[in-house]
This record gives structure tokens, C-alpha cells and sequence, in this order.
DNA sequence: TGCCATTATGCACTCAATGCCATTTAGCGT
DNA sequence: ACGCTAAATGGCATTGAGTGCATAATGGCA
């Protein structure tokens, strides 16, 4: 369950840790500019030129502006690939997702972190940004569900695991919207995390929650 | 439940209905020129020479290229907001959600239609038309949300109702994905329909469904 | 040191989108 | 029918994202 959070290894050659740095400092003065400006006031040929660099080499790093709140590939989804891989028998697909939820580290930098604050309040004002979003939660439910259709032949077509994929993930996006972006202040880590997952299983009608008592396998 | 399905009455003046086919011949020409040569390709010049108008006046009707493929309010919303309004008392959210969906006229153009499958087509393509229709979607979660906290005091809080309706269009969006967008040819509307609401059920477990049996009250 | 591949950057270009402004046209009262 | 007003239209210029191309700078390696 623990997937290997955050390696973080530098790279070996020179070459490469230039690259990193100069990458990591476009993210930074992106940040900084957007939470600063706005997103729209902030062009990326000030981007490039808080970090340095010319504007024409900002596309070498990143193919667009909202590329730079997307800088890597999404932790959880390996999580609930993961969570789908080392289920036990006889429990029931919901219940394996929302362990996967469970297992996952309170202080994710992913579902927490400032970038990830940052990221969601764009969302919803700025159209590429969201377009962006969408595209990876997308991606995101097409590798989940396919992994839950392999998992369960027989009991899971396409469109139930599309279908219960895309309630998981949706639960989990409206859920974050209402704990983070939709307060003035976000609350510590550990309590958003808690909250979600109570609203994600009492909206996906988890083992623990109503009926459905024959097969109470998941444990706290 | 039926909510005034499609008034489509001409506008009265002479320049309204004017401005009304000018309107619609841009979305033809649009979705003309997408479908032929695709997004990307499609210059808003060219959509607007299509439609014999300046290039300046194309937006003077759409804010933007992809405003195009969002040409009306989502009756949808309206349908959720109203089975809400309408609900039986005891009935649980998750019924009342579902059964606005069965409310739902088989051959809904906003479901089914040729625009509607265009869009659903570039949406995993075109960034800029995700963005458009992420920020729909979570306009629609957004109201859903707040009449069902307003319909369930003391049930339903914030976080709870996100999830909720989050993890409902969640579940109608990637099971239309893969009924309509990831097979070759279409079925035709009512099976789509049938095929939706059965997936979508299953996902939320309905009370058709798996267990909780105590509030059986929603009727097929 | 010198060669090679990668990277950085400048320049010109396309296209979406906006602001400004002149011209046309529909709606309406007289 | 006439003329006024407001909306609609569209031309022109501008900004900013993103791309192709050519060239220079730089690290890896013999």
C-alpha cells in the first residue's frame, strides 16, 4: 500500500540537475507569480523571466502554461491500482477503492500540498486549467476501471466499473472542492483527510455504512 | 418530471430571429468544419466565413471557439433540481438522484444528439472544450448539492452532498464515455439509456440493488 | 582538446481573443 | 414616410499562447 512515496533521487548527471533546477524554478516562480497576479495576469514570459530563462525555453519544459500546476504523473492512481492488485477475495470493489483511500498517506502532498491548493481554486476559474484536470482524472478512471474489470470478470462490464470508477473519483473531487476551495481557511491535513473519506463512503454507500452486512471484510 | 422539454419558440422581432439563424448557422458550420477537419484544425475565421459573417462578429455570439459546442443550459440540472423538489418522503438521495435520471426522455438530444457526441469526442482531446465542460459540470454539481443539503437538513452536510452528486455525474460521465465515446459505432438512444442508468445504479448501489433493504421505497 | 548530442534562445509566424471605432440596420415614435 | 436610438456588424490593431526553424551555448565523453 505504502507504493513508494516520493523517491526523489537526484539525478546523476550535471546536465540533468541544471535541467531539474531550472524546471523546479519555473514551477516556483509560477506559483509565486500566480497566487500573486492571478492567473491570466501572469504571462508566461514573465514566468521565464522570473526563473531566468528565455521565454521561447519555457516550452522545452512545459507544453503550456497550465502544464506548470501538472508536474507530475498522479500518486494515487498507482495508490488504487495498487489497493485493486492486493485486494482480498470476496471483497467487494467499492470497498477495495475506499481501502485504497484509506491507505493513503495523511500529509499527501498531492491531495493537500499548496500546489494542490493551488491547482484546485484554479480550477474552477480557469477553463485550461480545468480542461487540463479533467484530462488526467480521465486518464486516471480509464487505468482504474480497467484494472477493476480485469479484477472482476463476470461481476464488472465496462460501463459498471466506468460507472463506479467515475462516482469513486467524482465523490472524492466534489468532496475536496467543498473541504478546501469552498472555505476561507483549509483545515490541517489529517482533518480534510478524515472528512473526505467519511463523505466519500457515506456517498458510495460503503460496507460500513448502510446494509449491505454479509461481507464486513475491510477493517478501520 | 418533464420540465418543459424543449420550447424552441421563435423569438418574436425580426432581428432576434435574425440573430437566432445566424446563431445556429454558426453551430452548423462549426460542428460541420470540426467533424470534417477536426478542432484543432478549425479556425474561427473559417467558421465564421462558413456562416458568411465577419470574423469579429463570431464573437459577438460565443465568448469562444468552444462555446460553440455549448450552445444551451443543461436541461439535465433542471431535471435533478426538480426530482429533488419532488421526492418522496423517506426516499433517500441517492433514489431520488436516480430516479431523476429515469425521468429523463430516452432520446434527450442533450444525451444522445449529434452535438452532444461531438463534444463528448473532443472533450478527452481538446483541453480547451474539457475546460468548458469541467466548469459545467461542476456549476451543475454545485446547485445539485445545495438543494439536496437544503432538501435533507440534519442528513446531508456539505461535504456529504458534494459527494454524493459528485459520485452520480461522476458515474454518468465515464459510463456515457464508455457507452458512446470508446466503441465504433454508437447504439442507438434508448439502449445508451438503459445501459446508463443500469451502470449508474449499480456504482451507487441503488435500493434495487445491493442491500439496504430497511427504506424500501422507490418504486421501478 | 575536440567532437557530438542536448539544450537554450532568438526570430518570425499563426491563431484565439479583446478593445476601439466607424458603419449599417432594425425597432419605434412621430 | 422620416428620423432618432440602440443594437449589430465588421475592420484594424494589439496582446499573448504556442510552434517551426536556425543558431549558439554547454555538458558528456573520447
Amino acid at each position: 500500500m505504502t507504493t513508494d512515496p516520493r523517491p526523489a533521487e537526484p539525478p546523476a548527471s550535471l546536465r540533468e540537475r541544471k535541467r531539474e533546477r531550472t524546471r523546479a524554478a519555473l514551477i516556483a516562480a509560477g506559483v509565486e507569480l500566480f497566487e500573486r497576479d492571478g492567473y491570466d495576469q501572469t504571462t508566461v514570459a514573465g514566468i521565464a523571466a522570473a526563473a531566468d530563462i528565455g521565454t521561447r525555453t519555457f516550452f522545452g519544459y512545459f507544453a503550456s502554461k497550465e502544464e506548470l500546476l501538472f508536474p507530475r504523473a498522479d500518486d494515487r492512481v498507482a495508490a488504487a491500482l495498487a489497493a485493486i492488485r492486493e485486494r482480498r477475495p470476496g471483497e467487494r470493489p467499492v470497498d477495495v477503492l475506499l481501502g485504497g483511500l484509506r491507505g493513503l498517506p495523511p500529509d499527501d502532498d498531492e491531495l493537500v500540498g499548496r500546489l494542490a491548493l493551488l491547482r484546485l481554486r484554479l480550477i474552477p476559474t480557469v477553463p485550461a486549467v480545468a480542461g487540463r484536470a479533467y484530462a488526467a482524472q480521465f486518464a486516471a478512471q480509464r487505468d482504474i476501471a480497467a484494472a477493476l474489470v480485469e479484477a472482476y470478470p463476470g461481476e464488472l462490464d465496462g460501463p459498471s466499473a466506468a460507472a463506479l470508477t467515475g462516482a469513486f473519483v467524482g465523490a472524492i473531487a466534489a468532496a475536496l472542492d467543498v473541504l478546501l476551495v469552498a472555505v476561507d481557511v483549509p483545515p490541517p491535513p489529517d482533518a480534510v483527510r478524515g472528512a473526505l473519506i467519511e463523505a466519500v463512503e457515506s456517498a458510495l454507500g460503503a460496507s460500513d455504512r448502510q446494509g449491505a452486512g454479509e461481507r464486513r471484510t475491510a477493517g478501520g
